[in-house]
DNA sequence: CGAGGGGTTGACGCCGATCAAAGCTGGTGG
DNA sequence: CCACCAGCTTTGATCGGCGTCAACCCCTCG
């Protein structure tokens, strides 16, 4: 719970260019899925493309800068800060999210403050476009409508999963979700900081040094090759959270 | 965490009967707002009116019912149910929340079960009304919108506030949320039972119930008439809540 | 080489889970 | 009216998990 502030979050972000949505070649995977082609002829606001580097942020909590962001490859932390520095992880997105869509409600800024944690691959949408778009094309609503609900569910999942139980289960579904994320055929997955994990299943980060350290022990958890890629054994750690949940 | 399966959950409902959105009085709190007196002309299937009993339950997790619900007053819990039948409320939501919302997304059936809390007072509006509405009425995307972005909000304050911290900056929290429902100007709320409380904080019946029984010793909760409504010193608890976070 | 950041490990104490039991309240039937 | 019961709340005793503080290791970088 309790961390002291830190870090001075740079904007270490490398620009890519402008994009033409119209030929994305993952479209079909993003925010502007089921939109023709010809549909970005006429915008006026330009979305551009952008590589950040870990570590660095993507919008500040209650900035509002008018764009929201669509993730085409890496992972994004949403976070949270406490007035006395410690720091909540409320939510990881991956590839195919987009986030900051409280923007397009208005008025209140960004919700929470968004964050790379590995390099991420980011389109950043004006919101001018999303609204021109969205007024002619009405099939985006209901993107952005399965956008907001996937936020949803994942936001239920932390509760469910990773806000309950001993704090073993809890890195136990966390290294799960995080093996959900990798395109990976076997469930391979890059271990968070420990800090990064502390602060996604609220717990300390002694705490979790000691049951990653655990499992790598057990086995459960295997360094795959020199990088630090690890390889888990979806079947027992889930046979592990299992029984610990009861 | 642990607690055993219990309440037979019953159909524990009153049909009111058929409503006319035309002229319902406190439309502009609602879903529906914004849209013409007249929209409602040509709908096809009726909303009903229900009150639901304290634990009647709306619907089931991963059911299909094709409906979602408009909260007119009261409370309704969203809870999700372990295998070991154990359970954890996700959220509470109040008067002008919408719930059930993922139906629209069609396919996987409602994301939780949801229990009125104290007796409810609910639209229930079929998906084909909603989707017959929305294709005709652009401006209700943005409603609908709005509502999941709420609950998107309600979901993170959760995390934040409720699965964060000692036990007893929870249970203060919780109170706090609760008494912002009440449209009292007071902060008068009505407890929740223990194990609801429980449930919604991760803790155990116990635990709360000796929060709670401190509180009260200490004044900072007080009955205020014969029923079960108390009045909370708001400030004195922020304080608590404050201080405990650090 | 030293400095610093991240990870691991140990010792200790407290919060909260668990088990158990005793009030309290409202409802039901004699 | 009282006895009784079921459900809810409160309280106590005990014990384990995890937070806290502190040290140490390992690696990278200046």
């Amino acid at each position: 719970m309790s961390k002291a502030l830190k870090k001075a979050y740079c904007a270490d972000k490398e620009w890519l260019g402008r994009v033409d949505c119209g030929n994305c070649h993952i479209r079909h995977l993003m925010l502007f899925s089921g939109l023709p082609d010809n549909a970005f002829e006429n915008t006026l606001a330009p979305v551009d493309h952008f590589i950040f580097q870990p570590n660095a942020m993507l919008y500040e909590a209650s900035a509002t800068d008018p764009y929201i962001y669509s993730i085409r490859r890496g992972l994004v932390k949403l976070l949270h800060m406490a007035p006395d520095g410690s720091q909540r992880i409320v939510r990881i997105m991956g590839p195919g999210a987009t986030v900051g869509l409280a923007m397009l409600d208005g008025g209140d800024g960004y919700r929470h403050s968004a964050v790379a944690v590995s390099a991420a691959d980011v389109c950043r949408i004006p919101l001018t476009t999303v609204k021109a778009l969205q007024s002619e094309y009405p099939q985006l609503c209901q993107q952005v409508r399965e956008r907001l609900q996937e936020h949803l569910d994942r936001a239920d999942e932390w509760i469910i999963a990773l806000g309950t139980g001993p704090a073993r289960g809890r890195v136990i579904h966390l290294l799960l979700m995080m093996s959900n994320f990798s395109t990976d055929p076997n469930d391979d997955i890059e271990l968070l900081k420990r800090e990064d994990m502390a602060a996604i299943v609220g717990t300390t980060v002694e705490t979790v040094s000691r049951i990653i350290a655990d499992l790598k022990r057990r086995q459960l958890l295997r360094k795959v090759t020199e990088t630090n890629l690890y390889r888990c054994d979806a079947e027992a750690l889930r046979a592990i959270a299992g029984e610990e949940a009861g």
